[in-house]
DNA sequence: ATTAAGTACCTTGCAACGCATAGTACTAAA
DNA sequence: TTTAGTACTATGCGTTGCAAGGTACTTAAT
């Protein structure tokens, strides 16, 4: 048995948890973008600041190549504003197919929920 | 510009909603698992059904792999048991630790839960 | 005895994604 | 002209879910 290709080490559950929580994050950050620029166009900045507010951190590095994902594949399009403080804003908008895709989104996250929520119950009844 | 580094199509968001529910899956699927074991002992391909059942589908490419990581982590023990029907199982077992980490992950599942939901709220209020 | 079918576990290689890091560029004040 | 603040972009790594293929044990049929 090698142990060449296994990092994981028997720390215990506590140090883990922050690594967990960020992977759960996963996936669900497309949902959060599209939801907040159903609000209104915003710039990557801007939805930095709003996701902040909800406890949701995201940095530029993750932010930013999602960004473009969405726009190539037609979801999102943007337009370039100047701005007084600093260097132009890329301000990105919700296409209508990036509407559609948006309702099916919250629709699979609400079962996704649903599904987790009912497996952690019966968990719950048998201790 | 150069198209070699992007494989996203501008399909339109309909094909796409698979894709984006499996990957909102993603780092949710320890939390099932260990939810699982909380009931009680089982084996992958109990677990597989079981994950099923709440229409969470998984096959064993991804839960083997997984649950070794999750048994060198210490979370989870196992033993080997005879059956009468095929070959021998391998129950695995929620250790004292993976009990722990277990409610931390349920804690932030909630708290993740609550932050989406209030970002996709702030959406429809504003359309 | 050999084959087939059912059950169960395991490995390998790929692709996608989040993120840390580093870099570029514009404005304004010191 | 240097410093600070704001904003966008690119690169490379590690983790992870998954498809595909493989091994092995049991039972039943040929």
């Amino acid at each position: 048995m090698g142990n060449s290709e296994n990092t994981d080490k028997p720390d215990g559950g506590v140090e883990r948890a922050a690594t967990a929580q960020a992977q759960m994050r996963k996936g669900v950050l497309e949902l959060c973008i599209l939801s907040i620029l159903l609000q209104g166009d915003a710039y990557p900045t801007e939805i930095i600041d709003k996701l902040k507010d909800t406890k949701l951190v995201v940095v530029e590095g993750t932010l930013y190549p999602l960004l473009t994902r969405l726009k190539n594949t037609g979801l999102l399009g943007y337009r370039w504003e100047e701005s007084t403080s600093g260097p132009p804003r890329k301000y990105y908008k919700l296409t209508e197919i990036g509407e559609q895709y948006l309702k099916e989104l919250q629709l699979s996250w609400a079962e996704l929920v649903d599904a987790v929520n009912k497996t952690i119950e019966k968990g719950k009844n048998n201790i």
